[in-house]
DNA sequence: TTTTATTGCAATACAGTGTATCTACATGAG
DNA sequence: CTCATGTAGATACACTGTATTGCAATAAAA
């Protein structure tokens, strides 16, 4: 047997880590979706068996919640501005805009607590940006009320997003038109406010329709903050 | 082979619809959560095979949007008062409690344009209420803010929730003193802030801090209600 | 009434999932 | 060189959603 013939010394696979797993399941994530991502999968692009991964995560919730988590790494400003209200209107920006790359975020947001590093690091900011200015429940309040907003904001707008991808048609338009279910409860006349709607609707930019709701909300916390609760 | 011994004429299967194959579903998530939702079990609960379900449902997916669409009835409220704020309030709170009783509707709530009649019939008494009040583009602002409000803190809540029943400890007491991960977090001092509201919070009713939210909300959307946009 | 066609249910089948268990091997110590 | 140990990998299991096939009972036709 001479050397091109002798087998390659088994390559100890490459050593492993959270970080790559999250890598590699992101990756997944942003071109398959969330049901896109297997464990058999992520191992796979890591030159690793599925059962590999159970060393570095304990269940696949886990590798969501680290990917969730890896996201809010990219949401932390770099250097966050002094005002409150500019702390919380980039955040919720910042929060779409992520989401916006990752859409399979959107199928996660809000749908556990966040306490990766990344996630409490985002909330110190947010709470070190309101803290002093009323008291600590109202400070809470206030933040819990604004992502509650932008995140079921966000929600919707990848929801609307993907339906009009499945169909092929802007929201207006399959509404009106070629919607075959919607269309034919329109036209039973039990909705005439919502036939309406549709009918005299403008199409509206997400962003800016992201952007007057955010900015209604913080202006309801601004006077909230202005004075103190009864 | 006597009467006794010959075979039952074979009992046809009883048959099937929509309504009772979601009412099936609706029980199997009431009490196992979303992901006790299997098409086998659905089925086995109503002596079928599996592949009798796809004579009334096309997907997995759609059977989800019907059960959605079926607790959006029990959320329709049955006389609706007349002021637009009553309306959209006592829309954000049925629909919470319509949450806690199906906890699995969390995981759906704004996953997906809904379009059911109850839905749609929802949305028809809502933008009723605001009809008239303001030009429509802002009416529909109005309606997607305090919805995307009450969707993403009814989400919140029932997460929060959960990890509550999962580890058996209230937030607090758990973010303080048992929370493994996060106390070692907040040990560190990196989060002064965030460890400062976990020491000082106090806890909240869940429904208190739902409905003052809710009212902040409100209260940003009848001052734009009041003053046609700029 | 007998034969044929059609319908709709059920069984089987397939490709995939998350995860538990078991096996074997490469590496460390003695 | 031998042995213990830990870890990578294979195998296995109980499921999943859904496509396809076959069958049996009814409706239609002769």
């Amino acid at each position: 047997m001479n050397v091109w013939d002798r087998p390659e010394p088994p390559t100890r696979p490459a050593p492993l880590d959270r970080e790559r797993i999250v890598a590699a399941a992101i990756a997944l994530a942003d071109q398959g979706g969330l049901e896109a991502v297997s464990l058999r999968k992520v191992a796979a692009r890591l030159d690793a068996g599925p059962m590999r991964l159970y060393g570095y995560i304990s269940t696949k919730e886990e590798l969501f919640d680290l990917m969730v988590d890896e996201v809010y790494a990219e949401i932390l400003p770099e250097e966050q501005p002094g005002d409150w209200r500019e702390v919380l209107c980039t955040l919720a920006h910042r929060t779409r805009q992520a989401t916006l790359r990752h859409e399979w975020l959107a199928d996660l947001l809000g749908g556990r607590p966040t306490l990766g590093p990344n996630a409490l690091a985002v909330t110190e900011v947010t709470l070190a940006a309101l803290d002093g200015l009323a008291d600590l429940d109202t400070v809470m309040r206030a933040v819990e009320t604004v992502s509650a907003y932008f995140t079921g904001a966000i929600r919707r707008e990848i929801a609307n997003l993907r339906a009009e991808r499945a169909t092929g048609l802007s929201k207006r338009d399959w509404q009106r038109a070629s919607g075959p279910h919607v269309t034919r409860m329109l036209a039973t006349g039990r909705f005439p406010a919502l036939a309406k709607a549709v009918h005299d609707g403008t199409e509206v930019d997400a962003e800016v329709s992201f952007a007057t709701g955010l900015d209604w909300v913080l202006d309801a916390v601004a006077a909230k903050l202005a004075r103190p609760p009864t």
